[in-house]
RNA sequence: GCGCCUCUAGCUCAACGGCAGAGCAAUGGACUCUUAAUCCACAGGUUCUGGGUUCGAAUCCCAGGGGGCGCACCA
């Protein structure tokens, strides 16, 4: 059976039944479509057939009948999987579905490999995250969830250039680790020989933008950090940074309510969400509160900057926080405020002024001392963002670079590094500046309603596959030394045969 | 890294110390309005691996492997 090269589609699923709604049961358009997708469902009635056509728009019934169906014993034959196209005329059965009623069709892919169950899909993970594309065939949501998060970030660039910012690229390799506390993945570049650091975030690269006069800039940048994986964290994942300059932190309390209520909106109709069983409103203005006051509020105890070391240290035992030996007044005061009030801030809530300890790039707040302008968006019980009015001293920045280095030499390897480029750039003036980074995959997850990050990655982070074998093959395989290499070979093609599938209601998005 | 849970047919799951099963998929057949169509027939297994206990192990124990969740780190 010959594979055509090209197909001509006339009509998705979706316009199928957009332009034909209104068609009487029983009743026949008199117009021709051609429509393609795969064959999900299939039922036979002796010489009349029914098939669900599914493509990324829907789902539209295929009718075929002996008495005008081209090859209709062929068609009965198909496996379920199969990628078909199919011409005929728009009707709506006496039953009601709407269908077209098939004159000629041709297989445009066979499916060697079945999707499975066709009504429960399929749950194993191993198969749901290495073999996406079965998973989005066949578990119902999985397609539509993908392309939500497709639109959030389409819709986010479209509404911050309406803002007046602009949208740049900066560099993934980064001579120096900055622009966040975080473990760094490291690679060498042989031609210049030199060891580079994949970004932790682009923050440095985009603040240089606004000295050199982008005074609206943002990057939609994919970032690595080199930690653990868990529901919430991927070491690949894709972090929104917005900079406006003559902006503040609370311009950018502004922007970031404005951005989470405008995608909600555009996206699901409404800022009123469920989240995890709970509900969410992300309509604006977010309840604004200091992280000492929450502190209070949450931990029951006042604490201060300005305190003495000891007494902050007898809080945290009392609170069971535990600290070390050289962490300052300001990181025990974020270590109670991570470790008791956080988790239950269900928010949306801006956590305001954060200690300058643990602060290294925001400024001094205009009025509390030993403090900076800076706030973390939380929602559900997580850091949704982190935005500071920015530093702008030059010498106030090395300073703070400085203490970052020192925390490095003694042995902290999430602390900063002096970047005397960034440095450079800001003597050479940056004017007063808002900065923002969003956990667009938690947005995501948000407005999904999905309590894994996973569930929104495409391909997230797995440990590799073996010979294209997983799990118990893997350990067979291995077991089994005495094997020839062939014969490996040979049982990682049978054990990919695990195939998967299911029903799917039309995920129209 | 530590703790808990889990692994049975292509998929989803039963059987919980006594003959390893069902639904779906696949295969063969019946059926001119189906909707997870229905009906009949047929086929499908190293119960993750290795060891142990037992008259007898998918089931209990030990070790290893895969996966999930939680903790820790972090966004």
């Amino acid at each position: 059976m010959a594979i055509p090269y090209r197909f001509e589609v006339s009509a998705s699923a979706n316009e199928v039944h957009r332009r034909h709604g209104g068609l009487a049961d029983g009743e026949e358009s008199g117009q021709g479509v051609t429509v393609a997708g795969r064959l999900m469902l299939r039922r036979e009635q002796g010489k009349l057939a029914f098939g669900t056509l599914r493509d990324w728009t829907g789902e539209v019934q295929l009718f075929a009948g002996a008495s005008w169906t081209g090859d209709f014993a062929g068609f009965t034959g198909l496996p379920l999987g199969t990628w078909v196209g199919a011409e005929g005329e728009v009707v709506r059965t006496r039953r009601g579905e709407l269908s077209v009623k098939v004159a000629r069709w041709q297989v445009l892919a066979e499916a060697r490999r079945g999707f499975g169950d066709k009504w429960r899909g399929v749950s194993d993970p191993e198969v749901r995250l290495r073999q996406r594309e079965v998973d989005l065939w066949a578990n119902e949501g999985v397609r539509g969830r993908m392309l939500l998060r497709s639109r959030a970030i389409s819709l986010t660039r479209r509404w911050l250039e309406d803002q007046g910012f602009v949208e740049v690229e900066t560099p993934v390799f980064h001579p120096v680790q900055g622009g966040a506390t975080a473990k760094p993945f490291t690679t060498h570049h042989n031609a210049l020989d030199v060891d580079l650091f994949l970004r932790i975030a682009p923050e440095l690269y985009l603040k240089r933008l606004v000295v050199g006069g982008f005074e609206r800039v943002y990057e939609i940048a994919r970032v690595f950090r080199n930690e653990g994986l868990s529901t919430r964290h991927n070491p690949e994942f894709t972090m929104l940074e917005a900079y406006a300059a003559y902006w503040d932190y609370g311009d950018m309390m502004r922007l970031t309510e404005e951005l989470a209520a405008h995608l909600a909106t555009e996206l699901l109709g409404t800022t009123s969400l469920t989240y995890a069983g709970r509900d969410l409103d992300l309509a604006p203005p977010w309840r604004r509160a200091t992280l000492v006051d929450l502190v209070a509020e949450h931990a029951g105890v006042e604490v201060d900057v300005g305190m003495d070391i000891g007494q902050l240290r007898g809080i945290c035992d009392d609170h069971g926080v535990p600290w070390k030996e050289h962490d300052g007044p300001g990181k025990l005061i974020l270590e109670l405020y991570e470790k008791t009030t956080e988790g239950q801030l269900w928010g949306p809530v801006f956590v305001c002024d954060y200690p300058k300890e643990v602060s290294p790039l925001a400024r001094d707040h205009r009025s509390q001392p030993g403090m900076v302008e800076r706030f973390e968006g939380i929602v559900a019980g997580r850091e949704l963002c982190n935005a500071f009015s920015e530093l702008v001293d030059p010498d106030e920045q090395r300073a703070r670079f400085e203490d970052q280095a020192r925390q490095k030499a003694e042995g902290d390897i999430e602390a900063m590094a002096v970047d005397e480029p960034y440095l450079r750039a800001l003597e050479h003036g940056l004017p007063p500046t808002g900065g923002l980074g969003i956990g667009m995959d938690r947005l995501v997850m948000l407005l999904t309603g999905t309590e894994s990050i996973r569930d929104i990655l495409l391909f997230p982070t797995l440990r590799p596959e073996f010979f294209g074998l997983t799990g118990h093959d893997k350990a067979q395989a291995v077991d089994s030394s005495s094997r020839s290499a062939g014969t490996i070979a040979e049982d990682a093609a049978q054990a990919a045969d695990s195939v998967v599938t299911g029903t799917v209601p039309p995920d129209v998005v």
